[in-house]
DNA sequence: GTGGCATGAATTGGATCCAATAACAACCTA
DNA sequence: TAGGTTGTTATTGGATCCAATTCATGCCAC
């Protein structure tokens, strides 16, 4: 997310530290944006924050209303599970694209991640880790378009992950990480059939979970 | 695309008139949009101008780069296989979700719009009933992100698919009327399945034809 | 006591002005 | 003559100010 592609210094700025800020849980969902409050807080006036938060309103972070502000969105059941199915339609596909250019020390670096995973097990860590594992998986994918996507995908349901996560705990943990495991196995043996196939139904599993 | 759910009145008016002047091909892929001469064209200083090129960057009509503007992306072939691909998989996604809230009133508005696409040919006027069509078959889907993925999609892709049909002409009208239909026929008997198939081989016939 | 209405404050949207950055061109030097 | 450099111009980014809309509070009538 840290690419050099969107904004130029303030908007890009403030985007980032609200960006953070959401994805960390600082800022809850259904809470309301105050243009001026952010400008304060993060500095410069209030234009630089309008731009902000469109550009988080793109990236399906906030929610711009009309003379009403930016709030964080807050979903139903029914939005979330919709989101996770879209999941398991994009990813897949995003890493057949990626399975051919993945390099040999890609796969070492997702190899790391999970083993990272597998030993220090804290929740907001694992949220962390879990989506580097994810998205190192994807670094072959140059497609812009559908990387935008995912990862517009994984910024609206990042609460609703942590937030089931610090309900049970990592309780799930053996699951996942077999889930992975086999997932490396498959990208290792260049399998894309099998790696769709195990990453489809590592999303669709969460997605009955939830 | 005339939904509530964007902005306030300067800014999402210049953003429509921009979309249509990119939609229906008056400005073409590539070129470069200053924001004064915009401001100046369509009424209004250059802030809500700056407003309405970031929302159509968030729906993929336009680029923006720091401190060098705003164009319209040119896409390579590659991206334009992928933004297909994930049609393949969103699509048929959106239409599942609709199906089960299509009333009988939807299902003659989608009938009416395949009847004048049979007898009327004109291929500016078949690009946008071909577009009226679809959306009208995802008309029960009530899911914000999944329809604007799908839109994006559609707008992302609109100048391709006009450049195609300005070159084959309408000589593939058949086959497309034959899916139409198959695609309707399945709607009808409510078969979820059927019509996903139908919508998937739709649009991926398409693709390989680009 | 409750519902509707009006007036006030708070917040967002828009216009103008100023600064910073990048594209462009002409010039000078090797 | 070609390449680099520097100065100018055009365009975007940011700050401040003003207008319009919305929300809340309190008042009055019923």
């Amino acid at each position: 997310m840290s690419d050099a592609s969107t904004e130029s210094a303030a908007s890009s700025r403030i985007a980032q530290a609200l960006r953070d800020d959401i994805l960390n849980g600082s800022i809850a969902p259904g809470q309301r944006l105050r243009q001026e409050d952010i400008a304060e807080r993060l500095g410069g006036s209030r234009l630089p924050v309008r731009e902000a938060l469109r550009i988080l309103a793109a990236e399906g972070l906030v929610q711009i209303e009309p003379n009403k502000g930016a709030r964080v969105p807050l979903l139903d059941p029914g939005e979330v599970e919709t989101l996770y199915r879209m999941r398991e339609r994009l990813e897949p596909l995003a890493l057949s694209e990626s399975m051919a250019n993945l390099s040999s020390a890609d796969l070492a670096e997702i190899s790391e991640i999970q083993r990272r995973i597998e030993q220090g097990v804290d929740v907001t860590e694992f949220l962390i880790l879990d989506r580097e594992f994810h998205m190192a998986s994807y670094t072959g994918c140059s497609d812009e378009h559908l990387m935008l996507s995912v990862v517009r995908l994984w910024n609206s349901t990042q609460h609703y992950r942590r937030a089931f996560m610090s309900l049970t705990g990592s309780g799930r943990a053996q699951i996942v990480n077999a889930e992975h495991r086999l997932l490396m196995e498959a990208l290792e043996r260049r399998d894309t059939e099998d790696a769709e196939l195990y990453l489809l139904g590592h999303i669709r599993r969460t997605r009955k979970e939830l």
